[in-house]
RNA sequence: GGGCGCAUAGCUCAGCGGUAGAGCGCUUCCCUUACAAGGAAGAUGUCACUGGUUCGAUCCCAGUUGUGCCCACCA
């Protein structure tokens, strides 16, 4: 096909977008040509006859793979931009959440490796200690096998197979999704250069003072039997039950209230307030415990609540966190009295049984010997839950490894203090500082198989021998290695700098440390993002980013959290399959208000769909019609008024997009550019080119050079966030190599404003014609002849785009009536042959007469307001005397348009 | 008990001291040769309530109500 063509023999694409998969498959003309930068010939020859996104995605992400575009290079003089993925756990697979933070980072590394940047997206998963455990020991549940049938060293490989199962679905997730991440730079945590971090990080605290053991009350999980963290616990509030228990004998008797009656077996004291008169007169005696031989001292301690209950309390040092403190200061006995599954030890009548169970039977035991004095059910009270596993936390006195946080958070806050990490959205930072200034010590070690073991080794009197990697254990009797594992957040903690290298100095580290910006949900602010910012700026002197993005919760179409018990949760490929990956990915970018949760739904993906073929058709159509890139663009002094206001918005929305892109403002992004494609560019200049097309000449090769300008842009400014169909259509219409790595678009600072204006006329004067043709009720079937009478010279140049947009017939026809219509800076005279609806004319003009009259009204009477002509800024008085000129305008024509009317 | 946020069209949400916006949905018309996953024209809101500041408040301030989230060792 001759290039430049403007008629076309055959549909050169599909009409129609169709992401089915079932589609034929359409051969791929690019690969077969040995050089991808081969002579232009931007002819729709080069475009398949069929588009398929589900099947062409894939093949355009390989090849993109293939040719490393996604490959940093350390020795490049580029500037860097380096974002780290949030590694997703082993767990499971990818979900909408994921698919909008994952939108986000491609997004903004796309846009950076256009604009010359050496752009890292560093991908990678994270082991998740707890979480994978779980998941494994409950498909051995399903095979009747336990973790211990196994033993430690089948089931970590057992752990191993799972993840590369689901590890290699999640990554196959990511290449449909689009990531554009340096595969060769792919880490997991428990890789062995990551386990070196994790040791040596380990090393360096503990000879620091900053990691330490200490026996204490931990958060207990009696299924998963280890210890948690305070922040992997759940508070929900739960129905109890308040009993009042009367403890001693005879006049030597107090009642204090609790709601786990079972831990009574372990009370080691009663404590009341020591100004509390009450009680005054038991002070530092001894009262007898009920249901055992045991008599316990009745302590003052001012973390009483006087108001509260009785205002006495009953004090179980080994199985309340209160009350260990408690017992610590008067020196008590801890007395645990429940197993590592929470079963009752204490020798007696209740040994042996579950906590829950002991709760019921040692009430019905104190009832029976007179002891409860109230009861007081159901009691709604906060209840800690595991995270993981939604089982009751049992506060449990235990031996733990702990890190000292003050010291590293107090790092943590400076560097956002002192501006060195900036949070965006900025409100999201008082959360951040809530936290880090309140922290308590961290429980690190844990009672699991899976993760990293913790690198010390002890001796025979279980006194710890060596710390860290580099230390040979000594063999022999006795000696051995601390069986638990770190928190899985202690080796994600550290993901910045180690998936980077660290600790040898590697290239990778000197380049890309510290990175720019961390895109994560602000649900793991404490979990993660405080940990990386407290291990970074302590371990690195330098905090690990830049910039932090925190995104909001996918939600679904009614803003309903996405979970499994509501049956809303929706698996992004289901969606991707069936429009696509880029009607998902800009979907996702259109929710995308910082810092707010994303509500989507699935008719929200079919008008991102729809509008991936509104620009697919676009792009056939211009194609189609010669659009091209070829040369410069032409002088001003040849352009049409329509092409220079193209140009001119275009440049506007460069500069538009680009100051989104800067702001994370992804929502403002995908609108403005949906808008200016659809509205501008496809509505308007397509239509109004297509006059121009039609008559050929220099005019039409000006409008081709400038239409093809224009999807250039347009294209190269969606692409990072709708990668897949902007890169088949744009190495179609500029025969590029690839649109990741064309030139990111600059505003060329070209601007006009008079064209702007007119144009607006133009589509004023159109607009005002329909909307009259509309409401006659004049069909276009009706054979209307029309006049079009002009007035005003910039209209007059419009004629022709004008009838063809209003598809009027030529001039030159009888005509009757007679319709004036009101257009900024111009009248429209359009006489029409066909009947008027005289009253249907009347009403609407009579209530067009009405507006005016109260318009005029009312600025008539703002500028008779001299305190309002006092304060108000200039351009909001000329806004209004504008508008009480058009007013005026507009009660003069309307009236004489009134009075033209033939009678009713 | 503290802290933060939100209340705008049927739904989901932008906006903002100076005549109320988008997407989807809805109504009417049109299969105009890029696209019916399209085009054209429309309807719809006491901008939660009550006060205050201002020439002017959906926007700023105070309070009320409703609602969501986070934190917290309420026995």
């Amino acid at each position: 096909m001759a290039q430049g063509s403007a008629a076309p023999v055959h549909k050169p694409i599909r009409d129609r977008y169709i992401p089915a998969r079932t589609l034929a498959v359409v051969t791929d003309n690019s690969q077969q040509s040995p050089e991808p930068n081969g002579p232009h010939t931007a002819s729709p020859a080069n475009l398949p006859t069929q588009y398929a996104p589900a099947e062409v995605e894939e093949t355009l992400y390989e090849r993109w793979v293939e040719r490393g575009y996604f490959a940093a290079d350390t020795k490049s003089d580029r500037t860097p931009y380096t974002i780290v993925i949030p590694p997703p756990n082993v767990t499971g697979s990818l979900h909408l959440g994921h698919a909008f933070q994952h939108t986000m980072m491609d997004a903004l590394t796309r846009r950076k490796r256009m604009q010359g940047y050496e752009a890292l997206w560093l991908p990678g998963m994270d082991h998740a200690g707890i979480a994978t455990q779980n998941k494994v020991e409950q498909q051995l549940a399903e095979e009747g096998k336990s973790r211990q049938d196994l033993g430690r060293e089948a089931f970590v490989e057992r752990v191993w197979q799972w993840k590369e199962e689901y590890g290699g679905k999640i990554l196959g997730q990511m290449r449909r999704l689009g990531d554009g991440v340096d595969w060769s730079r792919e880490r997991f945590t428990m890789d062995a250069g990551l386990s070196r971090a994790v040791q040596t990080v380990f090393k360096k605290m503990y000879e620091d003072g900053l990691i330490y053991r200490a026996e204490r009350i931990i958060n207990w999980c009696p299924r998963c039997l280890t210890a948690i963290s305070d922040i992997e616990v759940e508070y929900q509030e739960d129905d109890g039950e308040l009993v009042s228990l009367k403890y001693g004998e005879g006049d030597q008797t107090v009642v204090v209230a609790t709601t786990r009656a079972e831990t009574m077996l372990g009370d080691t004291a009663v404590a009341v307030h020591p100004d509390d008169e009450r009680y005054a007169h038991l002070i530092g005696k001894r009262i007898k415990l009920p249901l055992t031989d045991r008599t316990i001292p009745v302590v003052a301690d001012a973390h009483v609540d006087p108001e509260f209950g009785t205002g006495a309390v009953k004090v179980t040092p080994a199985h309340d966190p209160n009350d260990f403190e408690i017992g610590r200061r008067h020196d008590l006995p801890f007395l645990s009295v429940l197993d590592e599954r929470g079963v009752i030890t204490a020798h007696g009548p209740f040994e042996g049984l579950d906590r829950f169970e002991a709760r019921s039977a040692i009430v019905a035991a104190l009832r029976e010997q007179g002891r409860i004095v109230a009861e007081k059910r159901p009691y709604v009270h906060s209840v800690g839950h595991c995270s993981r596993c939604k089982t009751t936390i049992e506060p449990r006195l235990s031996m733990q490894w702990w890190v000292k946080v003050a010291p590293l958070a107090k790092k943590a806050g400076d560097a956002v203090r002192d501006g060195r990490t900036r949070i965006h959205p900025a409100d999201m930072s008082s959360r951040y500082f809530d936290w880090v200034d309140n922290m308590h010590d961290w429980t690190i070690s844990r009672q699991l198989w899976w993760g990293h073991r913790i690198p010390v080794w002890y001796g025979p009197e279980g006194e710890v021998v060596c710390v860290g990697p580099d230390e040979e254990p000594p063999g022999g009797e006795g000696w051995h290695q601390d069986p638990d594992v770190l928190d899985t957040w202690f080796s994600s903690g550290l993901w910045p700098f180690s998936t980077l290298g660290w600790p040898e100095r590697t290239p990778d580290l000197e380049k890309f440390y510290p990175t720019d910006v961390l895109v994560t949900g602000y649900d793991i602010i404490f979990f993660w993002v405080a940990r990386m910012m407290m291990f970074g700026t302590y371990v690195m002197d330098e905090p690990p980013f830049h910039t932090i993005q925190l995104t909001g919760l996918v939600r679904d179409e009614h803003g309903k959290k996405m979970s499994k018990s509501f049956g809303n949760v929706v698996d992004p490929l289901e969606w991707m399959e069936a429009y696509g990956s880029d009607a998902l990915r800009f979907t996702l970018a259109n929710g995308a208000n910082p810092g707010t949760d994303v509500p989507i739904g699935e008719d929200w993906v079919k008008a991102s769909r729809n509008f991936a073929n509104k620009i697919w058709n676009a792009t056939r159509f211009a194609l189609m019609n010669g659009a091209t890139v070829e040369g410069p663009l032409p002088g001003q002094d040849e352009m049409a008024a329509t092409d220079r206001w193209i140009l001119s918005r275009l440049n506007a929305v460069v500069a538009e997009a680009d100051g989104y892109y800067d702001d994370f403002q992804f929502a403002k992004l995908s609108d403005a550019l949906y808008h200016f494609a659809w509205d501008e560019v496809f509505d308007w200049y397509v239509e109004l080119a297509k006059t121009t097309f039609g008559k050929g000449g220099r005019p039409a090769e000006v409008s081709r050079r400038v239409l093809g300008e224009v999807l250039d842009v347009v294209l190269r400014l969606l692409h990072p966030v709708i990668p897949f169909v902007t890169e088949t259509l744009w190495t179609a219409l500029t025969g590029g190599e690839s649109v990741v790595i064309a030139d990111w678009p600059k505003d060329s600072g070209f601007r006009d404003e008079a064209a702007e204006q007119e144009i607006a006329t133009v589509q004023r004067a159109v607009t005002e014609v329909r909307r009259f043709r509309a409401d006659q009720g004049l069909q276009p079937g009706q054979k209307v002849r029309a006049e079009l009478t002009l007035d005003g010279t910039s209209l007059v140049a419009h004629e022709d785009a004008i009838r063809q947009l209003l598809r009027l017939q030529p001039a030159g026809e009888d005509f009757h009536a007679t319709a004036s219509l009101p257009v900024a800076g111009a009248t429209v005279a359009l006489d029409l042959s066909g009947a008027i609806d005289v009253e249907a004319e009347r009403k609407r003009l009579s209530k067009d007469l009405a507006a005016a009259e109260k318009e005029l009204a009312q600025t008539t009477g703002k500028l008779g307001n001299e305190a309002f002509l006092a304060k108000a800024p200039d351009h909001v008085v000329e806004k209004i005397r504008g508008r009480r000129g058009v007013a005026e305008v507009d009660i003069a024509r309307i009236r004489a348009q009134l009075a033209a009317l033939p009678p009713g």
